[in-house]
DNA sequence: GGGACATCGTTAGCACAGCTAACGATCTCG
DNA sequence: CGAGATCGTTAGCTGTGCTAACGATGTCCC
């Protein structure tokens, strides 16, 4: 194969990649909907269930966004009881993320939600359809992380 | 292979898909962003370039937006002078959107810039790898457009 | 110990994207 | 011709992203 097609794959390739992950967020960001969350909320909500408690910069580095759009963020959580806001005990400039019982609740009910829309039409795919997808999704996902340490 | 298994295998597949769209989607957009356009406005005008004149409400259903936010993308663009607003001769309603030879230039600039980013870790995949991800992002295509039909 | 500098989170203010409701213009069909 | 449907726009709300600037706290070095 010329390295001439193999460009012009690439670019088709990262095209249909981009144009399909806007759409497919834009149907699962119904989904979210249901839940009352938005899907950085639900993103971020997801880092403090997973993660522990973090501290909001952390938070906002994890979920690549500058500090003062993660404070409106938790801002709104915490107002719907979803997460606390603790000070840290020795560095006094810090605060503490934690998730409430409701939060790990509620993170668990919309992921369900959401993933089921997309699971039920995997769910009408051929078994090889569906390793393909794995495996597609598996390079992606590799893909991803390379982009993500070249950075 | 049991019924039990493929819900699991979807609903996993699902949960990766939709993180790694959003990982993706966050990695690309700082690329988009050197372009001036937001990935709305991109995704709208690669519409309307590779899907010629196109009327706002077709735009705004292919892109899974209402009506009244599509009128402001277009706007946007417009001002850009990326695209053009045209009449229908037939039906005074409707609104034809026109591509212009500007819009055409900054999509393509703004793809290649994209493909730039994932160039070097595409470049790390071999021929198979390449042609299973094609595959894999082929399958995610005609998922979304499945959900589409359902909805 | 104290002062200069760094770090953390917040506030203020801007732009944009999504929505619903309501409206004017136009088309269609009885 | 007139009633209702359809199309795009406007108005107004919420939420997310940013930068700039600030107060509070930590750190480091003289």
């Amino acid at each position: 194969m010329t390295s001439l097609k193999r460009e012009r794959d690439a670019l088709a390739l990262a095209d249909q990649l981009h144009s399909a992950a806007i759409h497919l967020l834009r149907h699962l960001r119904k989904e979210d909907d249901a839940s009352g969350l938005s899907a950085p909320r639900l993103s971020a909500l997801s880092v403090v269930v997973f993660g522990g408690p973090v501290t909001l910069g952390q938070l906002a580095s994890a979920e690549q966004v500058k500090p003062p759009t993660m404070t409106r963020i938790v801002t709104g959580l915490e107002k719907d009881r979803l997460v606390r806001r603790e000070g840290d005990k020795h560095d006094k400039r810090l605060t503490r993320i934690h998730a409430t019982a409701k939060g790990r609740r509620v993170l668990m009910a919309g992921r369900a939600r959401r993933v089921e829309l997309l699971a039920s039409a995997v769910g009408k795919l051929g078994a090889t359809e569906v390793a393909e997808l794995q495996r597609g999704t598996q390079l992606l996902k590799e893909l991803i992380a390379s982009m993500r340490r070249e950075q």
